[in-house]
DNA sequence: TGCTCATATATGTCAAGCCGTATATGATGA
DNA sequence: TCATCATATACGGCTTGACATATATGAGCA
């Protein structure tokens, strides 16, 4: 994306992520798609917090959701402008060195919110890693 | 700086950097020393604002003061924490790229905020780059 | 259609941010 | 000591953010 004149309003990007909460959702997301309901177990926070914080992001132009049916999918886009994005990726890169984080990654495997896991074929889909078609 | 097990609230960082005039800020002070009155004159910002927005950047660790008689002149600190300060870097080096900034950058040579420029020795000192001891 | 589930949004409350105005602080110099 | 200058902080108003709780939306299914 070419330099534009008059400058993409970067601060916007900082006050994305200028939030613990929304940081461990990043992590989450991450390369992902992934289904809120893992989102809400791994973390332990409300579904409501939760979904104002991944409103927040999308707003900011940094997620983008898909629908299957009961269930929404968050993954990450990365933003037109190169500063922006470089900033992103590099925090994204920072998060997933992280202890604390990587706990949360490494719920990832154990958790389901599928409420009868066994009986029915339609539980919640299983994160799956993004193809790069975020750009 | 090792990294510690719980990590560094970046979040913080941030908050800091989420905000124009002090991206305008950060971009003025740069690798100089500048002297508060600088600022204000070159921003057109009111000194209580521009004050107000310096404590911030203190706040946060990313900024020093010096006094020199009257005057208090501000540096950039480089976070001690490597991701925090990765970022910083990586932020100041776009700012200097953007033209509404550079504007900011090209009345540095003009501007003074001395009362009496002739009359008197004790005019504000010029902003100088600062020997890269920030580390 | 009506029920349930997953998610989003509304509402009310409290804290924090940002601003203008007023005032305090701390150095200088008479 | 008093006045002045440069800067910081206090105060009050307005806006935004974050939260818990309650409710709406929209898909799937009986």
């Amino acid at each position: 994306m070419p330099r534009r004149n008059n400058a993409f309003a970067l601060h916007l990007l900082f006050r994305a992520l200028a939030d613990p909460t929304r940081l461990r959702l990043l992590n989450l997301i991450g390369e992902r798609e992934i289904c809120v309901c893992y989102l809400v177990e791994i973390l332990g926070i409300s579904q409501p917090k939760i979904s104002r914080h991944l409103a927040y992001l999308r707003r900011a132009g940094i997620a983008l959701t898909r629908r299957q049916g009961r269930w929404i999918h968050y993954r990450l886009v990365v933003p037109k402008d190169d500063i922006a994005a470089s900033i992103l990726k590099e925090t994204l890169t920072h998060l997933r060195e992280r202890r604390d984080l990587q706990q949360d990654i490494s719920k990832l495997e154990f958790a389901c919110c599928a409420p009868n896991k066994f009986d029915l074929p339609e539980t919640a889909p299983h994160p799956s890693v993004v193809q790069s078609s975020t750009r």
